[in-house]
DNA sequence: CGATCTTGGTTCAAGTTTGAAGCAAACCTA
DNA sequence: TAGGTTTGCTTCAAACTTGAACCAAGATCG
């Protein structure tokens, strides 16, 4: 079948999606590097980790909620514990598992550098969107990722599936 | 003075955003890397190249184009350049320059992968929006480039300076 | 002109990411 | 309960990225 090309509609909105997304990605990286001495992703892997019950998380939820590799996660990992940001722990439950464990340490950078981080993201994103904008955001973004497999790409539809699903960090 | 966290509404819109940009992204860098050989990125810089007059561009215009740094891309075409599909030609009016040039063969392995590209890009994206939402994507995104300096950070304002910028790869 | 500044681009070293391969514990299943 | 499969995570080697340092050629200016 013969290739349905992109309309110029599509064309100028995906030139402008991949500039958006790489130089804001670019900003926050600087950013981060040098209010917080790494990059965003680490940044938001601690975040996530914050917002976890016990601030603790097995590793492969990390990942998916990460939305990262659980290869790329490890060295994140190791590289976050050597900073004393992170300590992993052994998985009472389950003896193959580790779980991630935000420090005191970890939390103290975080809420050292939450303000500006927020600061950057406001001034190269929500400042510049009306409210409209920013719903519209939302629902474009969330319908994108709820296409696209997340983590391990066991191939299941955009629908959660909760029985696959592990919950609690150790039960 | 007291930060100004986000919004629920701001949250949800930038939790959607990093999934939707991880994921996204991810997306496309193993397509092209199945099919092409290559990161997204690199098949962006030959797409980028193919369009411009002569199929070549001078090193920093590609990189302001592809929105990366010129050390990003000096790596990236020596790599590509080594896969004969860019050549590097010095630059006649300026003999610090060099000149980026898409190769015969690197016009025919844009030929050969863009379908697939293209469709990868409609399944993860514009097929799943409608065409409110593409015009609402260009919007939000062109407002987000357009807010953050590019390639060289010489902190000019959002609108373009003709009189700083080159033009044709070489005069 | 000659000293200095700027620009265009590359290089270096360190850090990050990738995908495949590896390993061990847990989970079947006969 | 032994054998095979899956799951959870790490490790390996190769590729990619980063930011600073560097170098040479143009531009400026006294």
């Amino acid at each position: 079948m013969t290739t349905r090309w992109l309309t110029s509609d599509e064309q100028r909105a995906w030139r402008a999606y991949m500039a958006a997304t790489l130089l804001l990605e670019d900003t926050l990286d600087r950013q981060l590097q040098q209010d917080a001495g790494m990059p965003h992703l680490y940044y938001s892997i601690l975040a996530n980790l914050s917002e976890a019950p016990q601030r603790r998380l097995r590793m492969t939820d990390l990942a998916e909620r990460s939305k990262i590799t659980r290869s790329r996660l490890t060295y994140a990992v190791a590289r976050l514990e050597k900073d004393g940001l992170v300590r992993r722990e052994q998985c009472p439950s389950d003896r193959r598992g580790s779980v991630a464990a935000l420090t005191d340490e970890g939390v103290a950078v975080l809420e050292r550098t939450a303000p500006g981080h927020v600061e950057t993201v406001r001034a190269s994103l929500f400042d510049r969107l009306s409210p409209e904008q920013v719903g519209q955001l939302e629902e474009i973004c969330a319908r994108i990722a709820g296409g696209l497999v997340g983590g391990a790409q066991d191939g299941g539809g955009p629908e959660d599936v909760p029985w696959k699903r592990r919950s609690t960090p150790c039960p």
